[in-house]
DNA sequence: AACGGCACCTGGTCGC
DNA sequence: TGCGACCAGGTGCCGT
C-alpha cells in the first residue's frame, strides 16, 4: 500500500473529523490483524481525546490525553470516516466512535496492517529507534544520500525501500524517482556519484510530494479519509507501464528483492 | 552483516 | 462457468 503519500493523505483526511474529539467507543470487529488487538486496551482508550493527529514513517500516530494510537496501513488497509449512521463494510475490523457522532473505520482485506496502542510515549518512541530519515525533511539532501550510500554495495533501489535508511518510500515511489534521476535501479549504492544522490534525493521530494498533491496512488484498495480514491496513478510514468514517457522504449522489469521493478533501459543505464 | 526467500492474507486477473 | 496459478502498495523472520 500506502507509502508515504497515501498515509499522509489519510492524515490530512482524517485530522478536521477527529482532531479534539472524544473516542466515546471503540470496536474491534477481529483480533487478529498482523499483530492481535487487545482487548483491555478499550477500557484505557474509551473516554480520551484524539489530541492530535501525525504521520511518521507509513504510521498514523494519533496523541490521545494519555499515550499514542499507531496505525499501519500494511499492503490493503484504509481509514474512513462515516457519519450517523454508518454504513459498513466487507474488511471493517475497526470502529471508532467519536463525540461529533462521526465514526471513524479501518477496513484491510488482507490485514497486514495493524493498530498498537502506546500507553507510555517513551515506548512510543523507542519504537521507531531502528527507523530512518524523513525524506521530506529538510536534512535529507544530496550529501546526506551519498554519505548513507557509501559503505552499501546493495541496489540503490533496495536501499531507498529500506525503512532503517529512510522512511516513507516503498515500491512505486522508489521506482518513479529512479526514473525521473535517470538512475538504473540496480546500481549499487556505494557507486552513486554525488551529481546523482543530489538528483535522486530532488526526485523523491518531487515525486512524493506531487503524489499527495494528487492525493495518493490508487492501484486497487486504496481510499482516503471520504472513501475516495487517488489520482496520482494516472500520472505514474514507469510503475505498472508499458512505454516511457521520455523516449518511448519499452519499459523494463526484473524481479529485485522480491519486488517487481519498473525502469526505462533507456534513460536509466547502469 | 547483508541478502534472498518466504510467510502473513484476500481478492483480482489470466489461462486453460 | 470454474479452477488453479500467480500477482499485488509492506514488514519481519529465518536461513545462508
Amino acid at each position: 500500500m500506502p507509502e508515504l503519500p497515501e498515509v499522509e493523505t489519510t492524515v490530512l483526511g482524517l485530522t478536521p473529523h477527529i482532531q479534539q474529539q472524544p473516542i466515546k467507543q471503540l470496536q474491534f470487529m477481529r483480533d487478529n490483524l498482523r499483530y492481535p488487538l487487545e482487548k483491555t486496551w478499550i477500557k484505557q482508550i474509551q473516554g480520551q481525546t484524539i489530541q492530535r493527529v501525525s504521520r511518521r514513517a507509513k504510521y498514523i500516530c494519533m496523541t490521545l490525553d494519555e499515550g499514542v494510537l499507531l496505525w499501519h496501513l500494511g499492503m490493503s488497509g484504509s481509514m474512513r470516516i462515516e457519519e450517523n449512521p454508518i454504513s459498513t463494510q466487507k474488511h471493517d475490523h475497526i470502529y471508532c466512535q467519536l463525540g461529533n457522532a462521526k465514526t471513524l473505520c479501518y477496513n484491510d482485506p488482507r490485514r497486514f496492517g495493524f493498530l498498537k496502542y502506546f500507553k507510555q510515549l517513551d515506548d512510543f518512541s523507542a519504537y521507531f529507534k531502528n527507523y530512518g530519515i524523513e525524506p521530506l525533511a529538510k536534512a535529507f539532501n544530496g550529501a546526506y544520500l551519498w554519505q548513507l550510500s557509501q559503505d552499501k554495495s546493495q541496489p540503490i533501489k533496495t536501499l531507498l525501500m529500506n525503512q532503517q535508511y529512510i522512511v516513507g518510500v516503498g515500491n512505486i515511489y522508489a521506482a518513479e524517482a529512479l526514473f525521473y534521476a535517470k538512475i538504473h535501479p540496480k546500481t549499487p549504492a556505494n557507486q552513486l556519484t554525488k551529481a546523482q544522490a543530489t538528483r535522486l534525493v530532488k526526485q523523491i521530494k518531487a515525486v512524493l510530494q506531487a503524489a499527495i498533491a494528487a492525493g495518493g496512488t490508487t492501484l486497487k484498495d486504496f481510499s482516503n479519509a471520504e472513501n475516495k480514491p487517488g489520482y496520482f496513478q494516472q500520472s505514474l510514468a514507469v510503475y505498472g507501464q508499458s512505454f516511457c514517457p521520455v523516449c518511448q522504449s519499452e519499459i523494463g522489469s526484473f524481479r529485485l528483492a522480491g519486488r517487481n521493478t519498473f525502469y526505462c533501459p533507456r534513460c536509466q543505464k547502469r
